[in-house]
DNA sequence: TTTTATACGGCATTTTATTGCAACTTTAAC
DNA sequence: GTTAAAGTTGCAATAAAATGCCGTATAAAA
């Protein structure tokens, strides 16, 4: 792993967490500590977050409770949400995934558009309830910390008893070659289920994952039907992708 | 813990009640209480609280961290959650409603407590998780945009499989003679599984709602084992529910 | 005054930081 | 293709910080 993408990967964890724990980040990028501390070391100096005793916390910091107002790479991932809006017909039924990407497909969703929605995701069953014409539908679990979904059996056997249009789904990590993959092992279990329940699995993901891969693994390239990122659809970063019979927008 | 995120919550706490003891502080923040007061100190001497003798007392009265809080009767609701507190064991399964007196309760639940929490409420839901010893586990349904709860049939089942040490619930309406009614029925239907649930009922309510009632029933006076108002146990307006034999805290 | 509760400093333990160093990788020049 | 220089990484030893505990001092309360 390059040491700029470690560097994008540890303020994209500050930027979802508000703060973040050294040891925590050295298991999650698979580097030793001290990496993990030169490299916050140097974020800090360029003054993109700030170095605590032990771990990093946001510039932006206010409270824990603020934590789902997230800003990074905003812009791409508003480009991607307006690109899979396409999709979307009145009186659908889908699925959307927990995640920043997919937080702000949820709130981006036209008001006109009358659905049902599926999710694990609290901060995204929220803010669809700003959406008068979305009936929002929640599969109970044990809520996990880290990423503020349901999960757990329970949450799995949910998932078994539905069926959607489309699933809208991120990633923490993709390549052509591995498939979707993840850093938790928990997430990977409700993420296969929501793949399974899916008739269309349509993945949001900012190109900045692209041909990347971690420890455990969602599913393969093939069970991807959309590809939805904030690049045109014939750049060559996704060449890789367009081998697969893969729909990209 | 970072020190950062725990001065932060005193500062928290601080903004909150104008006023905190050390040794609350201590005790919520699972820390001795030297570390309480050496992080008091240096609060102070960045003249953001000032330290007094025992505890420590805000500057100025606004905070922008207060102020997306709820603040009605907060006064009244600490007091209740307070009081509640005494009944929690470590290992206990408990329930916790919706509603902002439950979501109180569940804000301040002792950190070092170890529970495993059931709610149907995404607020408390999501306050809960930074309770670190705590397991939370949302139940789902479909999500009533007003109340912010999980509801609908899909819940009412999930409910009906599970059996918790307490329930502590809310209610929009109380009356020794019509026990606990409300004005939405969707709501109704979802306490009614609650109280099913609940070896022991506990009713969290602000006195203001004393000897009010409305449409719907959730249960009869009889059904709830235990009342905790703000007002002390003696208090005459507790005097119509006193005949009933109900534990009043 | 006596009693109780809180504050403070010193000390030990644990956790985190810093530094120097060696192994390894990459880059660019020869 | 080889080689040197620069950059990156992990490890180990040492330094610093954070935390809890204890004894004593000081302040509030009875």
């Amino acid at each position: 792993m390059l040491k700029e993408e470690r560097q994008r990967m540890i303020l994209n964890e500050v930027a979802l967490h508000n703060r973040v724990l050294l040891t925590d980040l050295a298991e999650q990028l698979v580097v030793s500590i001290d990496t993990v501390r030169r490299d916050v070391k140097e974020l800090d100096s360029q003054q993109k977050l700030r170095k605590v005793h032990g771990g990093a916390i946001s510039l932006g910091f206010v409270s824990p409770a603020a934590a789902n107002t997230n800003t990074y790479a905003l812009e791409e991932k508003i480009e991607i949400a307006r690109k899979a809006q396409g999709l979307l017909r009145d009186g659908g039924v889908i699925f959307i995934d927990g995640g920043t990407t997919c937080l702000e497909f949820a709130r981006l969703l036209p008001e006109r558009l009358e659905l049902t929605c599926f999710t694990v995701s609290l901060p995204v069953a929220l803010q669809l309830l700003n959406k008068p014409r979305v009936k929002v539908i929640l599969l109970g679990g044990e809520v996990s910390r880290e990423a503020q979904i349901t999960s757990g059996s329970q949450a799995i056997r949910s998932l078994s008893g539905i069926r959607v249009d489309f699933g809208f789904i991120g990633t923490g990590y993709v390549d052509a070659l591995h498939g979707l993959t993840e850093f938790d092992w928990e997430v990977v279990q409700v993420k296969k289920a929501i793949v399974e329940a899916s008739r269309k699995v349509v993945l949001l993901c900012i190109s900045e994952k692209l041909n990347s891969q971690h420890r455990y693994r969602t599913c393969d390239i093939n069970a991807i039907n959309t590809m939805v990122t904030e690049l045109p659809p014939g750049h060559n970063r996704l060449n890789s992708f367009r081998e697969h019979q893969l729909h990209i927008l």
